[in-house]
DNA sequence: TATTTTAGTGTATTTTTTACACTTAGCTTA
DNA sequence: TAAGCTAAGTGTAAAAAATACACTAAAATA
């Protein structure tokens, strides 16, 4: 018989379900699992698993989210803690979600061991899923609405370098809205949060955009003095 | 030899926490308990224990926050799921944190059978902490700010009449700030979710305030439009 | 070289935010 | 009972921010 751990009272199983949207510049998109096993199997789910004893939630989500989909080096953000009790047919389960907002130019997952497959679908055709997730999907793109309208995670997971479409494209995509161009534009140059680079697009049939990179160094310095981002 | 619970892999034990912010109109305060057990036995800490299998971590944050304070009929808003891995010298000790803000005059707490007692202190007078509590305070102090500047909590929990200055009184407390009288009654009144009763205030040395009351079908019909309150 | 496509730019109008000081009402006290 | 104290209540002008809106420039392609 194998080892068993043993508690004077009942406890909850502790898992983690990772939200990563993924932005191509064309689409908003979120990253699924096929299911490799029960319950569910065959369905599609959010990347995630058990929490193992000497691990962070956070820590438990990144390594799961790396397991299954191969991405790694992503920020994750803690969205909510879900415990409905009849959540899981496993049993009592409770599950703390992350999530993360990542350029698909840097970052294309590949399946895991753990997963059979794994696929980006775009958030505007996303199957049936497995558990709760739909719920979890729900709360996660209201949530990543609400914060990029405060937090720069716009600029930060775009590519190093971007033109300022790009930029406005990703927050209409978020946003669903359309959103005037010069009026865009004015707004986020007068933050001076961009550094202009001495670059263009090249091979567009089009005229030109000039790069620009995001000024993380200065965007800190003023979040310490309480500097009030909003778009 | 009593009773125990086994499982394949180890589990952490769940808690919740409630951090409870009161306000009499005078101060905003916080709800301790002081420990009547081991860890930190005598020491102050948030209200909170353990989650039951056949409860939501909501439902286990209200029930220990009765139990332990006598606090009921409270709203609470799930804050972060604390988890580093050596939080609490019981062992692997998992906690979601639940916040709220209530009005002292309705919500007057009484030490429960767990604690040995329930009090409210200044949030500007805060005694050293059991476990990871002050950095839990830290993000619920922060969480509330933001919050009441977005969702109109601040009128929630004052007492069902109120004048103007005392919502403006709260606000300055969160906030840690002060307001132009005119500039904030402008803007609340132009919210029009305020209901201005027939009824004044009594034996108070200056000229009377009038009560007001929060409008809140209005707000609840708004805010299904995509209402956007803000301060 | 004409066409297609997206980049890039400025101004006038409206709305919102801010700064600011005196009168009124009700109780207290001399 | 009048004078004094305290907080309530009120409007306007100036500044800042948000909005609406249309043409020219540059690069590739046909």
């Amino acid at each position: 018989m194998s080892k068993t751990y043993s508690y004077k009272y009942p406890r909850p199983a502790l898992t983690t379900d990772c939200i990563i949207f993924g932005f191509d510049e064309v689409e908003l998109k979120v990253l699924l699992i096929e299911r490799g096993i029960e319950p569910f199997k065959g369905q599609w789910a959010f990347p995630g698993g058990f929490v193992q004893m000497d691990e962070t939630t956070e820590e438990g989500a990144k390594r799961e989210l790396f397991e299954e989909t191969g991405l790694k080096n992503v920020f994750i953000e803690q969205l909510f803690t879900f415990s409905d009790v009849n959540r899981d047919p496993r049993g009592r389960v409770i599950s703390v979600a992350y999530y993360s907002l990542v350029n698909l130019r840097n970052h294309v997952a590949v399946a895991g061991d753990d997963a059979a497959k794994a696929k980006w679908f775009s958030v505007k055709d996303i199957p049936s899923l497995a558990f709760d997730h739909e719920k979890i999907f729900r709360m996660a793109m209201y949530r990543l609405k609400g914060k990029i309208r405060y937090q720069p995670i716009g600029f930060e997971l775009l590519p190093e370098k971007f033109t300022l479409s790009d930029l406005q494209h990703l927050y209409e995509l978020v946003l669903e809205t359309t959103l005037d161009k010069r009026n865009f534009r004015k707004k986020i140059l007068k933050m001076d949060l961009l550094i202009e680079l001495d670059e263009k697009q090249e091979n567009v049939a089009h005229k030109a955009a000039i790069f620009y990179k995001f000024n993380k160094i200065k965007y800190e310095e003023l979040s310490k003095k309480g500097y009030n981002f909003e778009i």
